[in-house]
DNA sequence: GTGAAAGCGCTAACAA
DNA sequence: TTGTTAGCGCTTTCAC
């Protein structure tokens, strides 16, 4: 394979030797070291600056065993609540002079393994994900390793580490609470995969606001799914057929929403007339339906940014014990539940 | 600023050591030169996978000046159309053994220059980027320094480099020419920023379909807007206000879609009755509406596949010439516009 | 406060 | 076919 060669561009040496003083003190000016003499500081800036002088980061990385990259990996980038997060870590990473690496596993074990493998072969500084159950013994590798790490939006058992999550068990409780609170008695919840923690917080949130209510939980009402938008349509047309259909169904993330949304307009049944809904995350379009969407909102951008400032963190000083962070969420009400006619 | 130092893993030196050849060899054996035995080679790669090796990327980054990593500048990354063409880049990209590092703009030109400066700093082997006018000079600049590079969705004159783009004049005419053919003679089309080239396609299909059906241009029809939400919801407004209003919007992007339909939504405006609406890309939601919304669909993720595949091409044999590839794009018939009643 | 020199892990001449 | 050796551009001891 014939790699194309790069025009080389400016190096230290250059530098040095126009300033006319030793590499070691570019490398120190451009690190901010205060051993070096103000004026010298300035001259040495000045003629980098002048011959367009930017450090290169592959050799000071490997010389230093550190760079300014991290490594972010999502399961999916369609999902408005990853890119909100994206977003929230790529401004803080920013404006610290980060860059950070992409990918996403598509929630693939496999895939994330590699994608893991890699970034640590890049030599990134640190890693932002969200844990796959699968990959625990790798993560502990990774962890042993003394790479630095964070986890969002979801946690694992016996894997410690900084977590970033949201209050998924309050969401799934809210929204329950407020169906309840309009009356209805017969609502169902389409869970994402119960090996995830946040479906299994939110399913935990729709239970104890049942129970709280003193009404029996009915098995068939509670709907196994994956997150993913097909299988959310798949359960909202079985809960349909059923005898006894639900008057109200919770949905519990962004994607499966529009899956039941899909069967419902299949089905023309009407909301909120004839069925109620409550989705999870809140994506532009969820207002702009008739009648919009009453969601709870967790804030991805502020997840992501904490994320990102923990990370920083662990960065600069070594680390002691762990940190778990829990945004909170919040009920949007709009007119899906039939309180508001928007 | 205190570094974490991570405990050093596994070199190529104790690759060699382990298994009797030189580190050469075992260089060799990882490249796939075929002038190393077979049988070595075996050995080699054995004794590297027993010990959990993985080469080095950024030694080998900075030692051969190539690098397995690309780097990725989108303007948008809640845009559908380019989270579609980033996972199109990042199937092909992953399957070759590249790695990507993403970034996104904001479509700032300085924090694109940012960018880009950065990611040439850690040495990318080459870029995808969807270019603004405002760096061409930059653009320039990379491009003598001999950076691979392919453009996505949007051309600069003077810019002479591999492009994928849309037929968006194609779209954009199949969008007017559907609705003329309804029976539509006053049609708005709300535009991108005419300094980007796609936005400047979309409107020219939109002018030469009513050309041909003899249909005077009316100025005030043809709304300037920004490509995103707010302006395309006050453009709506002016549109719905004006004594004559259109009786069909034409909406040229994804997220000035949503404006558009918030605006309706507030005057209560019906679709397709009182008002035929037109959008331009597919993602999910468009279809869940009632009733759904007619499109224009054009394929982000083939286009990524497609800008990836050129890259990989242009890291390989050095460059002759450009090339620029146009995807199709297709007319998504729902009943926004009045035919279907779905 | 500054410079000289070693070396991060790898690849690529050049030798053998 | 394999090994030896130099060095990518930077940071970082260790001298001065």
């Amino acid at each position: 394979m014939v790699m194309q060669r790069r025009s080389s561009a400016i190096t230290i040496k250059e530098v040095a030797a126009a300033a006319k003083v030793s590499t070691a003190t570019v490398s120190r000016a451009f690190a901010g070291m205060d051993c070096v003499n103000p004026q010298l500081r300035q001259h040495v800036l000045g003629v980098a600056s002048s011959l367009n002088y930017q450090p290169n980061r592959v050799a000071r990385s490997l010389r230093s065993r550190t760079s300014n990259t991290i490594g972010l990996l999502i399961p999916d980038i369609d999902n408005h609540f990853f890119t909100g997060a994206v977003r929230g870590i790529e401004s803080v990473l920013n404006a610290a002079d980060y860059t950070m690496l992409l990918g996403h596993s598509n929630d693939d074990p496999k895939r994330e393994r590699n994608y893991l493998s890699t970034l640590r072969a890049e030599g990134v500084a640190g890693i932002i994900f969200c844990p796959n159950k699968a990959n625990h013994n790798y993560y502990l590798e990774l962890q042993r390793d003394g790479l630095p790490m964070v986890c969002i939006a979801r946690e694992i058992s016996g894997f410690e580490v900084d977590t970033v999550t949201v209050a998924n068990k309050q969401g799934g409780y809210m929204a329950t609470k407020h169906l309840l609170g309009l009356g209805h008695n017969r609502i169902a919840i389409i869970t994402g995969p119960q090996e995830v923690s946040n479906a299994r917080e939110r399913l935990e949130g729709y239970r104890q606001a049942l129970q709280e209510a003193g009404i029996p939980e009915i098995p068939f009402y509670i709907q196994q799914a994956d997150y993913r938008q097909q299988q959310a349509h798949l359960a909202t047309l079985k809960l349909l057929d059923h005898p006894a259909p639900p008057t109200a169904i919770f949905v519990t993330n962004e994607v499966m929403t529009l899956g039941t949304l899909e069967a419902l307009k299949e089905r023309q049944v009407k909301i909120p007339s004839e069925m109620a809904l409550v989705g999870f995350d809140d994506p532009a379009w969820m207002k702009i339906l008739s009648p919009g969407i009453t969601v709870v909102k967790h804030p991805s951008n502020r997840l992501g940014a904490q994320a990102a400032e923990l990370l920083l963190q662990n960065l600069k000083k070594p680390k002691t014990g762990f940190r778990q962070f829990v945004m909170e969420t919040e009920l949007i009400i709009r007119g899906s539940c039939g309180v508001i006619s928007s």
